[in-house]
Formats: structure tokens, sequence, C-alpha cells
DNA sequence: CGTTACATTTACGTAAACGTAAGCTTTACT
DNA sequence: AGTAAAGCTTACGTTTACGTAAATGTAACG
């Protein structure tokens, strides 16, 4: 409840993001920033939403996407239904993620024997055919 | 060594692309089919290219990373300068992998959590406020 | 020979996620 | 009061990765 507000150039400077991208996402309806005058103040609340925002683009979630799953947290007295179709979502993204993470795994497995196949040609300096395919 | 192309609706049936997408890749020099007259004939080479193009874009490799990756695979000969220099990327594109999968790990794990919570929420149906924060 | 099917090139269109510049307040100093 | 700093809105620009349409070519089928 401590009413600590952050300017837009606080935030900014506190998640390294410019006051473009905080006010895109305001248009987007993923931050509520309150207002005095007419400047933005970011909340307790906007902190922890942009926080979850920076960390699903990371994994290539589209701010849309985001949006629908940050709205999870902000439903509660809605009807189930609604609930239901975001908890659907969110399965879903689940599933995607972990898929996604066997694949990241594999991937990871076979450019590590790349490399190893790298440091092969830069010791071996030669045997030049043959390399590919 | 089989001489087995396949012409550009086979390739897209083989692989869930369209043909602009093929082109387009040929255009960013990712993929390089053989010419019958003006028609491309994709090769078993281009097959083992798209493979791994789509493979990096569901990491969100941009088409640039990826054609960077590929030429990994088609230096050999070239000079231990350009090889080691590719070899940098790999190593880079490693590491941002690895602590990828470690920020999915994470994220699948909160996931989880949301979504326990959004079972009880559905389960109790009621007590609006304070959902969330 | 006509048409249908698949191919090609050229080129403008599009969605996402901001960047960037212009021009106008508001606030803070000195 | 003057001015510089920070913020605001409006709006056009940019990149990536294709979509989509138009005009044309070519090959096979009946």
């Amino acid at each position: 409840m401590t009413e600590e507000t952050l300017t837009i150039r606080e935030m900014c400077d506190a998640y390294g993001v410019t006051p473009r991208t905080l006010r895109f996402y305001e248009a987007k309806e993923l931050l509520f920033p309150i207002r005095d005058g007419q400047k933005r103040l970011f909340t307790k609340s906007d902190r922890a939403r942009l926080k979850l925002i920076l960390r699903g683009k990371r994994f290539g979630f589209s701010l849309e996407e985001i949006r629908q799953l940050l709205d999870m947290y902000h439903i509660g007295d809605q009807q189930a239904t609604q609930m239901s179709r975001a908890y659907e979502i969110a399965r879903e993204r689940l599933a995607d993620m972990i898929s996604q993470r066997e694949e990241l795994d594999s991937a990871i497995a076979e450019l590590e024997e790349q490399l190893r196949w790298g440091e092969k040609m830069i010791a071996s300096l030669n045997t030049p055919q043959k390399a590919a395919e």
C-alpha cells in the first residue's frame, strides 16, 4: 500500500525501456498508469505488469497474447465463463512452452555438436572437402 | 547423391509453407534451388536447409541470423578467420538459448502455479475481491 | 487449338512493435 | 520573467516476414 509511484522516466530507467514503449503499452491496454494532470504516474501494479510483459516478450509472446494472460490476474470477479476462457488460453500456452522447451533442448544439443565439429575444423586446419552434407 | 528434386508445390506440401515463402527465402539467400528453364527445383540440400530454417524460426531467430548459422554448414574450406567468426556467433547463440531455457523453465513453473490458482478460482466460484496483487 | 493448371516476376499491401520528429504544455530553476 | 528539462499528443517512418494481386509464361490434356 506504499503510495509510491514512478514518473515515466524513472520507470524507463528502472526497466530499460523508452517512454514511447510505455505509452505504447498503455495505448494497447497493457498498462494503466494514473494521471497527475496529464502526466503519467506508474503504480506498483504497473511495475508488476511491466515485469511480466518484458518476460513474456523474451519468449516471443505477442503483446496481444501477453495482454490476455495479464487479464488472468484481474478478472477474479468475472463470470466463470470468462475465467475458463483465459484458463484455456493459458493451458494452450503452457503446452506450447513445454514443447518449445523440448525443441530447445534438442537444438542446444545439436548446436553443441556443431560447435565440437567446428573445433575440430579449426584444429586440423585442413581437409577442406566433404565438410558439409 | 539421389538426384531427386522437388517442384515448388511439392516442397510446399512437404513442409507446410507457401510458394511465396520459398521464393522469399531464395531472395534472401537462404535457399538455392536450381532451375529447369525458369522453374525452380529444390534439391536435397535445399530440403535440409529448409528444415533448419523452420526450426530456427520456432526459436525466434531472425532469417538473417538463420542465414549466418546456415553458413556454418557450408564454409568448411574457407579461412579459419571466417570459421572463427561463425563459431563465435554460434557460441553466443548457444549461450542465449541456454539462458532462454532457464527462463522458460521458470516461466513454465510460474504459469503452472497460475493455473492452479485459476483452478481454485473456478472451483470456489466466489470471493471476488482481492483477487490480484 | 483452346483451356486448365501451375509456374514466374514485379510490386504494392500488411501486422507488429516500436522509433522519431514536430509542436505544444507544464514544471523547475535562477 | 526567462529558459531549460521533462512530458504530452499526433502522426508519419521503419523493419521483418511474408500476403496478395496483376500480368505473363509454359506444359499437358482432350
